[in-house]
DNA sequence: GTAACTGCAAAATATTTGCATCCTT
DNA sequence: AAGGATGCAAATATTTTGCAGTTAC
């Protein structure tokens, strides 16, 4: 059977497998960042941990998701949006972390503005976390 | 002996013990944000890893310095400046990671501009990651 | 003197590696 | 068929906890 998640599998050139379609769909289905461990509760007992750390490699390698950096310390991965898949060249992220929920879901349509370094300093890529509280939390 | 290093511990009203002023020492020396790892390397010889983990614990609770979000996910520990410590009431953090160098330090005057957020977000507080080249490494 | 700090041992977690087997293409 | 993916076992790495002894104030 071909689910969406097959569909994108493809699209990375991804060999279509079962623990990599159902870690796809939880992505999908959640809509916001996961971390490892909020993945294992999920599926661990369907899958070795050793698989959901190798699937999660692949899909950042292949640019299926990103890391995301929660404000704690703890690395999560969200799903690429077109703006950040396909191609190496985005050059800022924004994530925003709802300090009710707890969930962290990338924000593709804030832009940074311009901001002003120290002399000598050359920006490259930004990364911006916010927190705050999300629309459903409210 | 008494260094500017007790004089910091006093300051946020912690006993004065030779791991807390070598660590902060290290802190001072070193002028980057460094991880656990970082500070394992210098002093595990000299201090156990659990006085090591439990000094930074009770440094970032005291507000001597703060958790900084590396790009790969890794945690590290930066002084507290002026605009941070003493009061909760800082909302934003600039963090500048080099990507030649690699070192990660505070940008404490670098604002970060207005950032216009989706309907329904409400902006608490920010965290900033620019990456780039740094003026030593330019 | 007393509460706080430290070191040691050990537990609990988290992550990685090697290898034989299985599956997708 | 062949290369890639998975599961299992086990090695490593990381972080935490309990407790007894030590130290700063």
């Amino acid at each position: 059977m071909k689910t969406s998640d097959d569909q994108i599998l493809k699209a990375y050139r991804l060999r279509s497998t079962a623990s990599r379609s159902d870690i796809l769909r939880l992505f999908v289905q959640r809509g916001y960042a996961l971390s490892y461990s909020d993945i294992e509760k999920e599926i661990s007992s369907t899958y070795d941990r050793v698989t959901v750390y190798r699937t999660l490699k692949t899909f950042v390698d292949k640019g299926v998701v990103h890391k995301v950096l929660d404000n704690e310390g703890v690395l999560k991965y969200a799903l690429c949006n077109d703006h950040c898949s396909h191609t190496e060249h985005h050059h800022e992220h924004t994530h925003f972390k709802c300090l009710r929920c707890g969930h962290t879901e990338c924000i593709s349509d804030a832009n940074i503005p311009a901001v002003v370094l120290p002399k000598g300093y050359q920006a490259r890529e930004f990364n911006l976390l916010i927190q705050g509280i999300c629309p459903k939390c409210e």
